[in-house]
DNA sequence: ATGAAAGCGCTAACAA
DNA sequence: TTGTTAGCGCTTTCAT
């Protein structure tokens, strides 16, 4: 019965327990924990058997106080005003979330979700990556969202998902959108469609911009220079709208790219009230790869993005702002790629 | 040229400041900041106009680590071994998720992600939900999870979002899927359906259990006492293989519930090749209402859950439990209602 | 290589 | 009602 024999209380074991266990300072057996400084191997050792004995774990906030670290990543989901719902429900969404989270996993991180969807929640949010985490996500839905500004002037570190509308000093991960519209433009072109039309999406939006621009100039490239456009907004309803002018336009079309799947599905709902088979009279591509596009039949071809891989060193990209601090903004741009399925 | 006239560093304020600017103690600026004990309304505005001034925002991590409260919530996301980013994917995880990350914004709180999908990550939650947040969240895609007894076992506040398989002793919130399969009996009868089936799913399911149940003893009551019973696993191709059957067994059907809109949509694809008129030859009725059950033609008649309100309300028991921790496992069952479309 | 000691910013007894 | 003080658990100089 000499120290603190065996039941010391019904306590969550502190850096001093183990000290004490180990017979040595607390200074050391943080040494040891941390892995830092230089310890007698011997000493290490009982260190890691008092760590053992009384199944200590550091208390983060104890940490944080000291280090100014939290281990935490704001994820923020940026919608416009009141959209909180909306955006949730989208599964890009759960995707990301999958992507950021497992990967911080991996480094005995943790993601915080955080919302964004009005004037106070945009400063909370802001507020809250500031003062209880290192380093901020940011995810926005809309063009012309001033959250990424915020971040910047404030100089809190972040990492966009996806290129904002204007050009600001932050990293950004982003997937090819010109390539993903390449991509479908030589496939319809490759199985001999030659009157081919668009349905783009919103003209404000850089993803928009890009996947069209990166489809006429393949098409161009192939010497198929003239593009039916009409214009969606993302939406089923707006794709067949959109179908609908196109087939009125050039009825004689034979290739459509849709610029995403949603519009793509409502573009096949009015082929097929038109009696056009698909693929036969018409081909028809999609963008997103989502569930939509392997619920249709024909199954819609369709471009992927590799959000969790995205998502996933979107992380990456921030931790090492947080490690070098110095280091410029970065931007990598993901390579889309073609789900050859069966409407193209 | 009194105290601390202008800049007194380009450091974030502590209490310390305030106190000082407001010529009080930290004790005062304390009990200010937190509403706590009793101020003289004097020095409570001193306090207040020295907040302003400064720019004071207090220190969480150091306030954790006195109140051991983190204010923060572990939403952990439970899926089967490695399935992590199919979990992510499903629709349903979003806007659980928004629901929760609003609750908990309106009470000054955040979400942290976690996500268990191994043994080890099983583990890692149960100690991040103990040591990093007030309480756990749990949502569960698979029956026979091991994470709620986990938390039960190790005493940590929780609340899951639909009932586990097993009785245990923890709080929950789900839906009446009993409710729900009533609700499309009833649909189906009124509309004059008496060749009656249905597309189950999992028999290991208990939302899947409830709702078979609910269905066959709503059309036991209206007098339609015998139905088909074919069994999926909440996919299209499930739902089209078990419709086929269905349609082999009991050629001259002319009324289906499918217990998910996935099967909905592989049983209307079957319906619609088979040449029967939907809902003309055979009505059809699906559960959850997503995104596919509105992209369908014709539009899918299913049976919504209140998915953000009862992860909204699964936080509040949460908060609870958390202030009153003597408070009994409660559960709470939200109706679901019926979303009239056009396939029913 | 190791330990003593000084905080990190805050709350809560306890005194006054 | 207010202030003094003792920690919460940890890291990190600075001596030794």
């Amino acid at each position: 019965m000499t120290k603190t024999p065996a039941q010391p209380a019904r306590r969550t074991p502190t850096l001093e327990d183990v000290a004490k266990a180990a017979g040595v300072s607390r200074a050391t057996a943080s040494r040891v924990v941390n892995d830092v400084g230089t310890v007698d191997p011997a000493l290490r050792l009982r260190v890691h058997d008092a760590i053992a004995a009384t199944g200590y774990v550091p208390n983060s906030a104890a940490r944080t106080l000291v280090n100014r670290r939290t281990g935490t990543v704001a994820l923020v989901m940026s919608g416009s005003d009141g959209s909180a719902e909306q955006v949730f429900a989208d599964p890009f969404f759960g995707r990301i979330t999958g992507g950021v989270v497992t990967c911080l996993r991996d480094r005995g991180m943790r993601a915080t979700m955080l919302l964004a969807d009005s004037d106070k929640a945009r400063r909370d949010a802001l507020d809250t990556a500031r003062r209880e985490s290192d380093g901020a996500l940011l995810v926005s839905t809309h063009p012309n969202d001033p959250l990424p500004q915020l971040f910047v002037e404030a100089g809190v570190p972040a990492v966009l998902f996806a290129r904002p509308s204007s050009m600001l000093p932050i990293s950004f991960v982003d997937v090819g959108h010109d390539v993903g519209g390449a991509l479908a433009a030589d496939r319809l072109a490759d199985r001999g469609c030659r009157r081919i039309a668009t349905i783009a999406g919103p003209a404000d939006l850089p993803a928009a911009i890009d996947r069209l621009a990166g489809f006429e100039r393949a098409l161009q490239r192939r010497g198929i220079p003239y593009v039916h456009v009409a214009r969606g907004n993302f939406t089923a309803e707006s794709g067949e709208q959109a179908m609908t002018e196109l087939l009125a336009q050039a009825p004689d079309l034979d290739g459509v790219f849709a610029a995403n799947d949603l519009m793509a599905v409502g573009a096949l709902r009015v082929l097929r009230d038109a009696g056009r088979a698909v693929p036969d009279d018409v081909a028809l591509i999609g963008f997103d790869d989502s569930q939509p596009a392997r619920l249709t039949r024909p199954r819609l071809t369709t471009i992927s993005q590799p959000v969790e891989a995205m998502a996933a060193h979107m992380t990456t990209i921030l931790l090492t702002h947080l490690t070098t601090p110095e280091t410029p903004p970065t931007s990598v741009v993901f390579d889309p790629h073609l789900v050859p399925r069966e409407t193209a």
